[in-house]
DNA sequence: CTCAAATGAGACAATTATGTATCATGACTG
DNA sequence: CAGTCATGATACATAATTGTCTCATTTGAG
């Protein structure tokens, strides 16, 4: 039960930090519905939990977007498939931007092999013509994120469906990076 | 120098909780360049602190819009003027996502009434004819607060000036949610 | 069923953050 | 210049969080 347990603590350590980044680990324990001292058997401390989920939220991220884009037909439609994707899993992408992660070499190491990867893509969608000259890389990456937060935004507050949700993320993305207003 | 010592500590908070929200008081008093017990003589404690740095946040974004929409020449346009101003107010906005705040009355009122005014005005942007009608304004005014939360992240980053990212930001508002690519 | 492993609950210690009080110092005011 | 006021530094008290340990109970595999 071990694995089984450690994955339901991760995922309410996601949820958790989601909405309240100050929660102490007896908070996070309770969202996982175990014991505090449980949560201490599978993660050393605070710093282990927060460098588990770290690597986990990178993992998780690169595994949906690697699945949802396997038969992509074009990197724009990858960007489109794995916006997707990323809707539900935008509480790792928060974690990520939230926590300070600079400290752990292998956290940094990932985090910097991922960015990189997305800005990658990203140009190769610039070169199928989907974005305006004007726009730098760099924005449409940072755009692309902030959609798929919106969304996720959208679905927690109960405004939209995902599916409604990542749909008009990628509307928005789409004719907002294409530029002709 | 009472009310000079108050700006520079909630001005620092501001930087920092957006940086680190799990930063402690002495961190902030650090950053404002003061002792901690500077802090304790003018805020009575954290709560006292966090209540007084969400209404601030409120105050400055409603002064920051009016003052820069004041000769708006339509709710379009205002949009437009009222990004500008926030790109260098999202440390606030992102202070009143990050922190829960429903606890203190006051604050929630404030915040609820804000949020409608800005809901009201993305309502009178749509008779405008600039929202696509498929295009929901509670995800009209999301991805308002998202464009200006990147347009942000650009400069902080160092990617951009003010200038340019909020251009960006406009330039990507204006086209995604009109619709068309 | 039986046993080993995992767990929850609780006690406890250690660490960290918060809150309070005091005092000497420097700045500003009248 | 004298006095007041805010401040930094420091010490100290309290509270909250984190980390460790034990033990009775539960769970699950064989």
């Amino acid at each position: 039960m071990t694995d089984k347990t450690e994955a339901a603590i991760l995922n309410a350590a996601f949820a958790t930090y989601a909405e309240k980044p100050t929660a102490t680990l007896a908070e996070v324990a309770t969202a996982a519905g175990i014991g505090r001292a449980t949560l201490h058997r599978h993660f050393k401390g605070r710093e282990d939990l927060m460098t588990a989920l770290a690597l986990k939220a990178i993992k998780d991220i690169d595994t949906a977007f690697e699945e949802a884009t396997r038969d992509a037909e074009s990197y724009t439609d990858a960007m489109r498939l794995g916006l997707d994707a990323m809707t539900a899993l935008a509480d790792r992408q928060t974690f990520l931007e939230t926590e300070p992660l600079d400290h752990v070499p292998e956290v940094a190491r990932e985090y910097d092999r991922q960015r990189k990867e997305l800005t990658d893509a990203m140009e190769e969608v610039r070169k199928e013509g989907s974005i305006a000259a004007n726009i730098p890389t760099a924005w449409a990456v940072k755009t692309y994120e902030a959609m798929i937060y919106t969304a996720w935004s959208m679905v927690k507050d109960g405004e939209a469906t995902p599916k409604q949700a990542s749909a008009l993320a990628w509307q928005t993305l789409e004719s907002g990076l294409a530029g002709d207003a």
